[in-house]
DNA sequence: GCCTTGAAGTTACCG
DNA sequence: ACCGGTAACTTCAAGGCG
């Protein structure tokens, strides 16, 4: 027997013998890629009977003897938090739980069939507090190796392994991307061929080529791949597309696309992602798609924007025409320069982003590749199930329900104008914070029916739902351990060097934490969760409305003047004892922690809610919701509107500001806006077909489909409004890759519609109007009254 | 038949 | 595929006017 530690990296099952065989695939501490497998668990689910106890056991015990029935265990357990008697009913294989589940619930006296929907290797990390992404001690026995499986050693767990933590290992890491034959448009994998592979690794980047044809270049790439035997698989839109891809032509060419360290091929996976056995198969298209501040997700955006490669410094080309690039000798070393250049990059995305995605993995205990293709829900929704199976209580089923909507935050105001010196004062984890302290949680709501004595419950504001002040629900429970844990991380990191190993993981994993924490209210309220409770989300903001409520009333009440406010913030004139008092008003009468979030030394506000700008502290401009920030304006709007804003702040020079649109307005009118800065991105939200109204980039989203684009929901549509075409802006709008010159464009629109409306949504404040930045230049003005 | 107006459809933002 | 609140665009049909 030995001891082993190791770091969790994937988790898989496999059946031997008729019984399943947990694999938990690592890394050890001398850096050795191993397996640890357990054939100890068996995967099982629970019944409540509604009935008597042992004529259901009795009727389960004859339902499932077809189904591989191992045990009937009467366990006490808690639902919705009260006592219930329910049974455990264990199972020998994984694979007939779906069926036993069927039989189980037609059995006479079974109410309820719970957590038979949970994969059987997710069912052994929650039950053992076995965590993906984090280190484990096991004890251990040395297996013989099979042919099969790629790690340098293999061991059968003779204990239950038990999570120890600690700083992740080395890595190896390996980004790869392909490049697919595309004369005939969209490349198809039945038909085009795979020409280029790309990866990149620590080592550097390589590019293989299709020259002595796609067979020797997959080979060849599998053959690099192995050479490497990566921990984990990066790709940009790998999941969509270049898996997939690689599947497909590998399987044309008579060859298996043996990626896993169980020579197994990708497979497709939960969340619409590939698994590779024993490493980590991560698409960081996925994560770019939860950053905000990049809105056009490309990879080389994405790239620049976390300040990794500049698109000035790498190759950039028009992705339909690769093949020209491929077909034209002299230019096929541009198109591998291109292809290195994406592998580069998405190498250097992975790196980056690694840490956090280790991190989120370990605290919300979804397996590395998976951690990012899960959506914020799931990814909630898999913390809650540890949390309630440490608690005892069980699973609700997910189930379909129909919408319900309900009231949410305040909005205030503003009050237009420049102010000086404003302070933006927020709530502290406003929603969690409300839930703890009213015990919000779908196990201690009291349904109108129910009678409960008055000072036994905390009934919400508006709406008059009630809840349970004791026990604790489940809900405050996990929020106070989510926010326990957060403070504690940051205590720790307050005593490290900020350049320290330590601080950087315990950054990452406060960030984990956080964004956990601030989505299970909305989780409370998204209808598929299996906690899903509208009254819990309801009460939720209700409350919420008051404490704001009540704030602005004592801001107001010592003079404290309220320019704005949303959901938990509110802007007021900063001066600093008054805010001090309003801190202290808010802990000791209210029962919550508000602080100064940032200070505006200028704040500038129409009558819109949600958008704003300001100059902060440090001298850099902040803009809020207006069209400068936002993805659907074109880029010229959008740089106009940057530099009024700034021009208007810095220099409170709002005619300069105009006569700066006025000249870029003459560019535009004379061809001297590049084409890019012109088209007009929107996402294509519903199939093409779904589509009531032709919106602009509908219309041109059929033009593409016209011309055998492939076209599909979630996809970003860039357009520019030409002059042919009719009447309407949608009729006019085409698909900017159709766009040769200049001269098509429809200058016309771009200033009425695009530039006129961004520019005086903040100059119009000021006096400004459409004439004073459409009309002719100054200068033609006075050469018309001189020269006539 | 043309123009105005407001509702509906649509997207992306804020917190 | 976490929530509701919000602004703002384009389309489209109804209504007014002549």
């Amino acid at each position: 027997m030995e001891e082993l530690e190791f770091w969790l990296l994937d988790a898989s099952y496999d059946i031997i013998d008729g019984l399943p065989e947990v694999q938990l695939w690592g890394v050890d501490k001398s850096g050795r890629r191993v397996l640890v497998v357990d054939r100890s668990f068996r995967p099982y689910f629970y019944v409540v009977p509604s009935g008597d106890l042992e004529s259901v056991m009795r009727g389960l015990s004859s339902a499932l003897a077809a189904y591989g029935l191992l045990s009937l265990e009467p366990v006490q357990k808690k639902y919705y938090g009260k006592p219930v008697n329910s049974i455990k009913v264990v199972l020998r294989n994984p694979r007939s739980v779906p069926e036993a589940r069927e039989a189980a619930a037609k059995v006479r006296g079974v109410g309820e069939v719970l957590e038979a929907d949970i994969r059987f290797y997710m069912r052994y990390m929650v039950d053992n507090d076995i965590r993906p992404s984090a280190w484990h001690y096991v004890k251990v026995k040395e297996l013989p190796k099979p042919a099969n499986l790629h790690v340098d050693a293999v061991y059968m767990a003779v204990e239950r392994p038990v999570y120890v933590g600690g700083p992740p290992p080395s890595l190896r890491l390996y980004a790869f991307d392909i490049e697919c034959y595309n004369r005939y448009g969209e490349p198809l994998p039945e038909r085009d061929p795979v020409i280029m592979i790309s990866r990149a690794t620590k080592e550097g980047v390589e590019t293989f080529t299709a020259d002595s044809g796609e067979a020797s270049l997959i080979k060849e790439f599998l053959e690099d791949f192995w050479s490497v035997d990566p921990d984990v698989v990066l790709g940009y839109n790998s999941n969509r597309f270049d898996i997939p891809y690689l599947l497909k032509r590998a399987h044309e060419n008579g060859l298996k696309l043996k990626l896993g360290r169980n020579s197994g091929e990708p497979a497709q996976s939960v969340y619409g992602h590939f698994s590779v056995v024993g490493r980590a198969n991560i698409d960081l298209y996925d994560y770019a798609s939860e950053l905000v501040g990049v809105k056009l997700k490309t990879l080389d955006a994405v790239a620049e924007y976390l300040g990794l490669v500049k698109r000035s410094e790498r190759v950039l080309l028009d992705a339909s025409r690769v093949y020209e690039y491929w077909d034209k000798p002299e230019l096929r070393k541009t198109l591998a320069q291109y292809s290195a250049d994406d592998a580069r990059s998405t190498y250097l995305i992975g790196e980056t982003v690694l840490p956090f995605a280790i991190q989120l993995s370990e605290v919300v205990g979804l397996p590395l590749d998976q951690i990012f293709a899960a959506s914020v829900g799931n990814r909630v929704e898999w913390f809650l199930m540890r949390q309630a199976f440490k608690h005892g209580e069980l699973v609700p089923n997910s189930r379909e329900r129909k919408e319900e909507t309900y009231k949410g935050a305040i909005v205030l105001t503003p009050k237009p104008g420049i102010h000086r010196n404003v302070a933006v004062l927020d709530f502290s984890s406003m929603y969690p914070n409300i839930m703890i302290k009213y015990n919000i949680s779908p196990d201690t709501y009291v349904p109108p029916g129910e009678e409960v004595p008055d000072e036994e419950v905390y009934v919400a504001p508006e709406v008059g739902h009630r809840f349970r002040r004791q026990p604790p629900g489940f809900y405050r429970k996990v929020l106070e351990e989510l926010l326990r844990v957060r403070r504690e991380i940051v205590r720790k990191m307050k005593e490290l060097p900020p350049d320290s190993e330590e601080y950087r993981i315990l950054e990452e994993r406060q960030k984990a934490v956080k964004v956990v924490t601030n989505a299970v209210y909305g989780y409370s309220g998204w209808a598929p969760a299996r906690w899903y409770m509208r009254e819990v989300a309801e009460a939720t903001t209700a409350w919420g409305r008051v404490l704001i409520k009540e704030t602005i009333k004592f801001a107001q009440q010592i003079g404290l003047n309220v320019i704005y406010g949303d959901t938990d913030s509110i802007f007021v004139y900063y001066d600093p004892d008054r805010v001090q008092k309003l801190i202290e008003y808010v802990e000791q009468n209210l029962g919550f922690e508000i602080k100064v979030d940032k200070v505006y030394t200028k704040v500038f506000f129409t009558e819109a809610k949600k958008r704003y700008c300001g100059l902060l502290a440090d001298g850099r401009v902040d803009i809020v919701g207006l069209e400068a920030v936002r993805g659907d304006w074109a880029e010229i709007s959008k740089d106009i509107q940057e530099k009024v804003v700034e021009i208007v702040l810095r220099d409170e020079d709002p005619w300069k500001a105009a006569e700066y649109v006025r000249s870029t307005i003459a560019d535009l009118y004379s061809g001297r806006i590049p084409l890019e800065k012109l088209i007009i991105w929107k996402t294509l939200a519903k199939e093409l077909d779904e589509y009531e109204v032709d919106a602009p980039h509908v219309q041109a989203a059929k033009l593409l489909a016209k011309m055998g684009y492939r076209i599909y929901k979630g996809m970003k549509i860039g357009y520019i409004v030409t002059k042919e075409g009719g009447g309407r802006v949608s009729e006019r709008a085409k698909p900017y890759v159709l766009v040769r010159s200049p001269q098509e464009v429809d200058a016309e629109y771009y200033v009425k519609h695009q530039i006129v409306p961004a520019a005086l949504r903040i100059l119009e404040y000021f006096g400004i109007r459409e004439e004073h930045i459409t009309s002719t230049r100054r200068q033609a003005t006075l050469f018309d009254f001189f020269g006539t």
